[in-house]
DNA sequence: AAGCGTGCCAACCGCAATACG
DNA sequence: TCGTATTGCGGTTGGCACGCT
């Protein structure tokens, strides 16, 4: 922030009393000293700078303005439509790295990245449109789904955060089959007695993205020991227009989304989830804000993006009603641990499980022996995992380059270096994620309304799930889509909701 | 012409990671 | 090994420009 605007000067008309360091906009003649003195010197230690050239900037400040405005080959304008595919690929892999999207984009600052995507999300959350082109996601999913048949070994549980993040519930015109068919394949292999009520209610499973799921038990399906999963965003998302999004919309239309778990063979099916150079001019110039000259002409911004997909997420459902695809968007109260690092949630795991009281239960399914050393490999394995989605989409971004609202079909080179070996790369996700989801909190009691317990409904739903007064109030923000057709197995009107969280935003850079 | 909303941009802040003595 | 300094990163904020009413 520019603290104070244009006027935050601290140091200026008292730089022979006090060492005040200037704040606020660079002056060109600042960035002339600036210039100069990397000139001279070159990058690094920023804090000599102003020791030894006498601008009155804090090292930060250097740096920033030098490596945003006045290093060379910086890249000024508008961002191409290739850019900006990019950006949004890079994006839906990466999360809010802006760094190392910038990485990927020569002449780019991550400031300018971040800039972009915020405005773009703002603009999308403002038009009521997803955040990622449908067709990323539509290509993730198919990438999935082509990766679950070719390796996945039955009985294993494996919700694949890639795939994951690209299933969002603000994706209305998702395309529910290839949804359903990508996570028809996901497996889970553990007792009868899920235990997801012994979790605390805040409890998730999370990555940086802020692409979370809920896990809930739905009673209506309860006697194919159904669960339902559910997009899921926490309150503290790192993304301010995602918290937004929820603080602001109460409910909204979402597909089906279910995981039918039969003992010993839970299978999870998801109907839907969801810049020229600085003019170092001087006199007057000099002490304008540089950001007051005059530059060049800047092209008309790209088109806003229209695709599918959002990063924000249904915590709770409620289908008390004909109308049970509607999915309710709360804003959870309890999302233990969201800091984004993996080590919540292994801790979170690890607690949870190491439960005596239901260790027995855990083993009978899991090696808890291997928990933390699993865990610690997944987390060492953030770099393999996220290749191994880049492999997945580049893999599904081969043969078909549309986008719904970038002109440009040009697929980055990362992506098409990526394809060289995706199956290696998978298959290295894939260990990854097995390992950290054998720590995936299961050992956790039946609750009571469990198939062959008490029907009482646990009143855990309220914590993680509003209401069940909801009418559509956000199918302003699907405007493309119809509603999803109703699951068969939530049709009842005894469905209930409840049960602890389990969600991805605490989950390593693996998106 | 004035007021308002929005988009864009620059720069700051706090925190974490890393380097260094 | 520890404390400090430096660097890097992501989130946030405020100003300006522009278009619309």
């Amino acid at each position: 922030m520019v603290s104070g605007g244009g006027g935050a000067e601290l140091g200026r008309g008292h730089h022979h009393h006090h060492q005040s360091l200037k704040k606020g906009p660079w002056t060109a003649a600042e960035d002339a000293i600036l210039m100069e003195y990397v000139k001279k010197h070159g990058e690094g230690n920023w804090n000599a700078v102003q020791k030894n050239s006498g601008l009155m900037r804090c090292g930060k400040s250097c740096r920033l303005r030098w490596a945003n405005h006045l290093r060379p080959n910086l890249k000024k304008g508008s961002f191409s439509p290739e850019e900006e595919k990019i950006i949004i690929e890079l994006h839906a892999k990466l999360g809010n790295k802006w760094a190392r999207m910038a990485a990927q984009l020569p002449g780019r600052t991550d400031n300018e990245i971040k800039n972009y995507w915020n405005t773009r999300m703002k603009r999308r959350q403002r038009a009521g449109l997803p955040i990622y082109p449908q067709e990323i996601q539509d290509k993730a999913a198919a990438a999935f789904h082509l990766h679950q048949h070719h390796k996945r070994p039955q009985n294993q549980i494996s919700p694949s955060p890639p795939a994951a993040l690209l299933i969002t519930s603000q994706n209305p015109a998702y395309n529910n089959a290839s949804l359903s068919a990508m996570f028809n394949s996901f497996n889970f292999q553990s007792p009868t007695n899920i235990p997801l009520q012994n979790q605390a209610p805040g409890s998730c499973l999370s990555n940086p993205n802020n692409h979370a799921f809920q896990l809930f038990f739905d009673s209506a399906n309860a006697n194919a020991g159904g669960f339902s999963l559910l997009p899921y965003h926490p309150p503290s998302s790192t993304t301010s227009l995602m918290n937004e999004n929820i603080q602001t919309q109460t409910t909204m239309q979402m597909p089906p989304f279910k995981v039918n778990s039969a003992p010993g063979n839970h299978e999870m099916s998801f109907s839907a989830m969801i810049s020229q150079p600085i003019d170092f001019g001087t006199g007057l110039e000099s002490e304008l804000p540089s950001s007051q000259i005059p530059a060049v002409p800047k092209q008309a911004s790209a088109p806003a993006s229209s695709g599918s997909s959002g990063g924000f997420c249904a915590v709770g459902i409620s289908s008390t009603t004909d109308n049970n695809n509607d999915y309710q968007i709360s804003q959870k109260a309890t999302c233990g641990g969201n800091s984004g690092l993996l080590d919540d949630l292994v801790q979170e795991s690890n607690k949870i499980s190491s439960n005596e009281k239901f260790k027995g239960q855990f083993e009978s399914f899991s090696d808890a022996g291997d928990k933390g050393k699993s865990v610690v490999d997944a987390s060492s394995a953030d770099e393999e995992v996220n290749e191994g989605v880049e492999s997945m989409m580049a893999n599904a971004a081969d043969n078909n380059n549309q986008w719904d609202d970038f002109s440009s079909s040009q697929s980055s080179i990362e992506m098409n270096k990526t394809n060289q070996e995706p199956l290696e790369e998978m298959q290295s996700m894939d260990d990854d994620l097995m390992s950290l989801l054998n720590n995936f909190p299961l050992s956790v009691p039946l609750p009571e309304w469990y198939p062959g317990t008490s029907t009482e409904t646990s009143n855990v739903s309220s914590s993680s799930m509003t209401g069940g007064n909801q009418e559509a109030t956000t199918t302003d923000h699907q405007p493309n889509t119809p509603p999803a057709p109703a699951p068969t197995t939530a049709a009842s009107p005894d469905l209930q909701w409840s049960l602890g969280s389990c969600c991805w935003n605490n989950m390593p850079g693996i998106c």
